[in-house]
DNA sequence: CGCTTGAATAAGTCATACCTTTGCGCCAAG
DNA sequence: CTTGGCGCAAAGGTATGACTTATTCAAGCG
């Protein structure tokens, strides 16, 4: 899943520090000087760079060095970048971005599953809602979001459209952040999870305007929620 | 923009092979054959391979090689998988994802863009609305695809919200794919014309809900349309 | 004052040597 | 005949030095 080797670690090392504005746009940064601070070869300085450019962070210009790119051109929907930006300073301003993202995609996600989900889907989300009732009363915390992005990721998958079936790692850090940052309620919602059971019946009664109604309603309250508490 | 350079070319050469499904899940690459049918070093294989590897296209694995990934795996979000995909075999899946994608998040930013607009967003869109109006009364379709992608362009800006602003260049994408290859009506009907002067309206006034629903029926019949037209 | 030209610089490319991992076959023991 | 482990070889991974190319900047010339 992730980049291997020794470019991995580099990656690992400046992605985060430009994604956090530690290196602000226009910083430059010189082959040779990353050689030497991280004790790696050319192969992998360049090797790590050219995958920075294609993320659209930084630049390479010569005679110049390598330049730290605008944070309005970033491959924004980049998975590493995404990790990166939640990590980092900015992590308000890109839960913000992935609720409202959430809200328009979700909802019509969960209108296209209802269409489209086969059996096999309809049985995994009617078994995802009752595990998220029952860790829900128990308050286990820590299976409700494991089976709270489960289902969010088969409304998804079961869409039928791959683009929105690929939001699922998205959507799932988002809910993994909130559930690790800012406290969750004690206990999740009695409200909130009626809803979930909501959209997992709509779905399997074919009821594509129930679906949507539902999932909007949760993705809503939680960006409601999300504005609420953020910082700043 | 583009990834420069020799790994660029080579960049280019595989990756749309890849999309087309030329080089199909479980095809192995080895480095030695890439760097003598392209006559390059191994400086540069590395450096393209490794680009693909971010894109989650192929996997390269020691003593096995370099192996394709099946397309569940590609990163469908990044504009070159998208650009290639489009020019390649699976153009129609791809445009029906867009077009999908398109019809949930066009109609939440035109109602984000009615709420957050300065005035510099709502003069431009006041100007294109025009601007559309009158190049599709001439029937000069370059002119018009041109405006057309400029608008939603300007409305996606306008809602504040940097994800779905940086979905400006993938909907460029999808109008100009469908004006190039399947044929628009001979001019633009003047139905669309009006809804987008509706949308542009709508978000000068400050009422999102207008802005949205009209905007949720351009993406509609966009989508409507292609259904009909895609061949397979 | 402006244009040209050249030198310095940093990225880009190549070739090569060597390291590390890992799949697979061979052989021996059960 | 099966099974386990040992070792080789194949392929990617890393390091390095030499060289190329593009680009900026400035000095010098018209």
């Amino acid at each position: 899943m992730e980049i291997q080797g020794l470019p991995g670690r580099l990656l690992a090392a400046l992605g985060p520090a430009i994604a956090s504005g530690e290196l602000p746009e226009g910083t430059v940064l010189r082959a040779e000087e990353l050689e030497q601070q991280h004790g790696v070869s050319r192969t992998v300085v360049r090797e790590a760079v050219r995958i920075l450019e294609s993320m659209r962070m930084v630049e390479p210009r010569r005679r110049v060095g390598t330049t730290v790119r605008p944070k309005a051109d970033w491959d924004v929907f980049d998975p590493l970048v995404i990790r990166w930006r939640l990590a980092g300073a900015d992590r308000s301003a890109q839960l913000r971005s992935l609720g409202s993202l959430r809200v328009a995609v979700e909802p019509a996600a969960a209108a296209l599953a209802a269409r489209c989900a086969d059996d096999d889907d309809r049985r995994e989300l009617s078994a995802l809602a009752v595990e998220l009732t029952v860790t829900a009363r128990a308050a286990d915390l820590e299976a409700f979001l494991a089976h709270d992005i489960a289902f969010h990721a088969v409304v998804l998958r079961a869409s039928g459209n791959e683009m929105f079936a690929h939001l699922k790692d998205t959507v799932g850090a988002v809910l993994t952040g909130r559930t690790e940052h800012r406290l969750m309620p004690h206990r999740p919602r009695e409200y909130a999870v009626q809803l979930h059971r909501e959209v997992a019946e709509a779905i399997c009664a074919g009821d594509p305007e129930r679906a949507e109604r539902a999932m909007r309603t949760i993705v809503l309250g939680a960006l409601e929620e999300l504005d609420a508490t953020l910082p700043d």
